[in-house]
DNA sequence: ACAAAAGTGTTGGACTTACACCCATGC
DNA sequence: GCATGGGTGTAAGTCCAACACTTTTGT
């Protein structure tokens, strides 16, 4: 392909979609058609049109990708390498978006095939997503997850209705560890405006049923919930011992 | 002027380039000479070049009017208004940069004269910064104030060395609060590998001399520095008595 | 009855806050 | 001496991790 140098430069959004199905993290992909990168799969996105902002490029991309509006979405970063694209100089702006867990969108089952993958899968070289998007995936990814910590995001991955624990799972996922289910509860409702109660309880299921709650006002955590608590006492063994309890030790991640 | 529906989109990466001088938050501006805003002032910035990524032009920008390299520089958020700038349709990538207290650069006093100001100012709408630069400001010390509770951000406020209190000062001018300097001191002293002793102290100026240090590996601060400690009893009367401490109120900033 | 899931109580420890008090220097 | 700023000690309060225990359902 030809290389140049005065080609005009074009600007695209592309989306990472998370969500959380089965206790698993998913993403929504794309089955390229068209050259370049045909046969592999890619996130979704498309360009920027000549009176619109980037921002409504993404909204009219998720809404055309999955039906939705009104779900969480935000930038992530920009990806300019100018080799990122071999048909030309793409500019790309890669947005994070966090949706419940749909009926699965296969839009029309049309060309561009969408469908969720884990995003262990996604992130495994071996996947080899289009372009850089295994890179903007692992940005979205790591996004997520610190946003968990200090913003109610995780109420974003449940639907309008949704039970204590369905949150909790959301946090499992992401953070790959298991809460205690008992300090979690309190927390998530001693926060203020993190959850409204419906006075409606779950009845399906073995167990207690539990409340429902809805999401409330509120969009910082202050206190952050903290990635601790890791359990899962698989066998009836004594966890190693941690001794003068680390809280956290501080890391490399600039932020 | 005229609007063409397909006319090429160009890329632009913007700096809000923050300091900390003589206890005030400035940033520096650019006086424009040239059409459009000629005559207002503006956060410096220009083209992404053909084989350059954006973080590459916002380094280059950086270098060529402060002179400096290796301060921390960070992608913020993209403009994309399509009428953000008059002449024609420009996204711009803005970037946050932090520099420690230059000897002002009015480099080569060419046409552009660059100059430190006071962010209260510049924020004022009477100041009407160029384009949106106004928002791209607001975002940036937004930013700025949010990664100093969590991050080691602060530092890059400081020179190569410097004293707990020049530390304290960078976080009370962002914050416009006062800290306590006996909590403060001890808080990031406890943060393992945010300082690094040097041995040295200062001679210069009243008071007992202070220890100096280098910034440390660390990048997070966990757990984060509160956004709290509002002192400053200017008069010996009480401050307002805080009855039931409230720590804090879940806002709605989304992060 | 038993397993499973939801929810309450409680305790030790970590962290913060507020402030008393001591140290070192310039004038 | 004494004002000024740097630094240590400490006690009360808040928050959290851990875990025993109770409640409510399905089988």
């Amino acid at each position: 392909m030809t290389r140049r140098s005065h080609e005009q430069l074009r600007l695209t959004a592309d989306l990472a979609i998370l969500t959380v199905r089965e206790g698993s993290l998913q993403v929504l992909t794309v089955h390229r058609g068209n050259e370049p990168f045909r046969g592999h799969r890619a996130l979704p996105g498309g360009f920027v049109r000549p009176r619109e902002t980037v921002d409504d490029t993404a909204a009219r991309e998720l809404r055309e990708e999955t039906g939705l509006a009104g779900v969480h979405l935000e930038q992530l970063a920009v990806f300019s390498d100018p080799d990122r694209d071999p048909s030309g100089r793409v500019v790309t702006v890669a947005y994070l978006a966090v949706a419940p867990d749909l009926p699965v969108p296969e839009a029309g089952s049309d060309a561009t095939a969408a469908s969720w993958e884990p995003v262990d899968q996604m992130l495994d070289p071996a996947a080899d997503l289009a372009f850089d998007h295994g890179q903007i995936l692992a940005a979205a990814v790591e996004r997520a997850r610190g946003k968990l910590e200090y913003t109610t995001l995780a109420a974003a991955f449940c639907g309008p209705e949704f039970t204590i624990a369905e949150l909790r799972t959301v946090y499992e996922s992401l953070w790959g560890a298991r809460l205690d289910h008992r300090n979690f509860s309190r927390k998530v409702l001693g926060t203020d405006g993190f959850l409204t109660p419906t006075g409606q309880r779950t009845s399906s299921g073995v167990g207690r049923p539990a409340m429902l709650y809805r999401r409330g006002p509120a969009t910082t955590l202050h206190p952050p919930m903290l990635r601790h608590s890791m359990d899962l006492p698989v066998s009836p063994e004594r966890r190693t011992t941690r001794t003068a309890g680390p809280r956290r030790v501080n890391g490399e991640h600039p932020g």
